[in-house]
DNA sequence: AATAGTTGCACCATCGATTGTGCAAGCCCC
DNA sequence: GGGGCTTGCACAATCGATGGTGCAACTATT
């Protein structure tokens, strides 16, 4: 791909409009009231600007003003509905304040995610939001050396603000909600109910506490063996349903699953297995995703409620009171069988146009 | 959220250490051994950056440079698996090339499109992916005046390399597919393959013609009314499939649909029917989804080869002498109940450590 | 010891935009 | 017509890193 043309400056605009660069750049990042340059001046160097397709070096705006007009989201990762819509929510949310969002993964990676973060800092981004950090203190320390607001999101710091779901709560409902679901047909024996997934993060604890006191409460027990961490891996997950059905030769009646990560490596152990075996099967999943709650059981989701926890924390960083602690977002309950709304459907699809077939065929033969 | 802290420049490790800011800037941006700085001073000054965290600013290297280590994908929307994929994947191919990729997303919306494109240019990317972009001859224009190396992907332009699946021979194979499944039990009737879904992009185009193609030939006809688009809205095609359904009392036998976004809008319909509605449908889908493709009836899917389609953008663009032009890159066809391996299998899960429960219950309690 | 070559680093302009300050020209008023 | 005020802009330093160039202090050579 070859490259030409190049950029103009407030240096190339004020050799064509007679002015100095100061009021160039006055009139184009508009101080320039303030600096009582002229009507007439303003006007022409915006036209000159307008038609020469100007756009300032934000690096150099940046590298003067020290700050950047960025704003980061740093993940975990991209590829699911939970954290896809947290990129898409966010989007909005920045534009939203006129600013620019970049988004960056860290793979779950406590190094990946400090030089990541190091990575944002160096290029000046304004403020930092921190989503499902393995290390949220980690990064919260190289935030802190440079002077950058920083929040966490998802999973929670004991040094900066965070908001997070009441996993606790959350965990409860789902709990609850699975073995009523269950109870239609033919009570629960504790021995039925299953948890797969979660490792140590609080997300994971918090979920495993809900899952065991409700269990507890409502079938009186809760069996070691009916606790299957498998961390955040589809393959461990699928590995470790696959290890069960061996064993038993069926699959319990109900199991709770800590992401839909976890339910992917579901997926990958149902592709091997006669689908008979799902027959009574009843899922509680964390995490929402249209399709999944769709398969061929009763999969009962968890939401969490991203917008809520994005607007929670774009107040935060806003506070410069704001102290470390944890504040909680309410997830939803969703049944079965539900296709909520998403951020998508804030994006206006274009009026419609006829389709023109042979338009396609002569791109089609140009290839 | 509170600010301390400011960063380490040179001038400070300058002072620290005695030597000049340009001996300290050559020891830490590697060209230290052209200008025959000696091994020790060197080691002095990288002790010195280790100790107190220094970190380069980009925006300043970026301004000298008139680079800035910056890699752009210029998304659509994040919020579905096909992109999010193509972010998950795309970040880990940037980042091993030693670079730093940075995601923005403009909505199909061309002048988003354009607005997002300069953002990105005012920021200095070196290099810019434009993937499934509505107006990708607009957003070339404004590459070409800054310089600036780009290619697309998804959707084709016509003025900077493409590389894009070949829709047409996916869409071939899927509705032949489709009509193969449902052959198992009864022939098909030309009435009853209806296509939802796409609008006039050029994907839409060639999908559209594939399915038509392979229909007329091995069912005779198409009449008009069996293609439905509602463009990559799924209210609209929530709205379509409703009104299908009220007219005609029962869905068709089988349906293609343009993307996992229309599918989406198939569930929101599906919500509201009996699931008996759904005994014998048979649909394919463009777009790989692992949770659609276990659907309650056979949804056969196609897969995209994003790493394919990636590998070989990251080729063009390295090529000083790639010319405007089509790559095509072949889909996958997948069938029914098939989970397949995606970018997130590439992340390491930490190993596992025991749940402390008594641990979750203490963070909760903090809260 | 004088010359030539090498070593090791400092100096300074530069990238593009921002912003505090200075100053000429015009105007008003007594 | 001189002092003071306003208008409208130019000048120059600055942000942090880079890289071309210059130049002492050594070492080697004859």
């Amino acid at each position: 791909m070859k490259r030409s043309g190049k950029r103009k400056t407030i240096y190339d605009l004020s050799a064509l409009s007679g002015c100095s660069p100061s009021t160039v750049s006055a009139v184009l990042n508009g101080s320039w009231r303030k600096r009582r340059i002229s009507e007439k001046t303003a006007a022409l160097i915006r036209k000159l600007a307008d038609s020469h397709q100007y756009t300032a070096n934000r690096q150099a705006r940046g590298l003067r003003r020290s700050r950047s007009g960025l704003v980061g989201l740093l993940l975990p990762l991209y590829d699911n509905r939970y954290f896809s819509s947290m990129a898409q929510t966010f989007e909005a949310m920045v534009r939203a304040r006129g600013e620019c969002p970049i988004v960056a993964s860290a793979s779950r990676d406590p190094k990946a995610e400090r030089e990541t973060a190091e990575s944002l800092i160096a290029y000046s981004v304004d403020e930092l939001f921190i989503c499902g950090a393995t290390d949220p203190d980690g990064v919260h320390e190289i935030c802190e050396k440079a002077g950058l607001r920083h929040v966490n999101i998802d999973l929670p710091g004991t040094l900066a603000p965070s908001v997070i779901s009441d996993n606790y709560d959350g965990a409860c409902r789902l709990t609850e909600a699975v073995i009523r679901h269950c109870a239609r047909t033919e009570p629960l024996r504790p021995e039925d109910l299953y948890l797969f997934g979660g490792r140590d993060d609080h997300a994971s604890r918090e979920r495993l506490r809900g899952f065991r006191t409700v269990k507890r409460g409502m079938l009186g027990a809760d069996p070691d063996a009916c606790i299957q961490p498998t961390g955040y891996s589809a393959n461990n997950t699928r590995l470790a349903f696959e290890a069960f059905f061996a064993r038993e030769g069926r699959l319990p009646r109900a199991i709770i699953i800590n992401s839909t990560i976890n339910l992917e490596g579901f997926l990958r152990f149902m592709a091997g297995v006669p689908q008979a075996a799902f027959r009574d099967l009843v899922i509680g999943c964390y995490d929402y995703d249209p399709f999944a709650s769709f398969l061929p059981f009763p999969v009962i989701m968890i939401r969490q409620n991203v917008e809520a926890m994005l607007a929670r924390a774009f107040e935060i960083i806003a506070d410069p009171e704001a102290a470390a602690g944890i504040h909680l977002v309410a997830p939803e309950l969703v049944p079965p069988r539900t296709a909520l709304p998403g951020p998508l459907d804030a994006l206006k699809d274009t009026p419609w146009r006829p389709l023109d077939v042979s338009a396609g065929e002569k791109l089609a033969k140009s290839a």
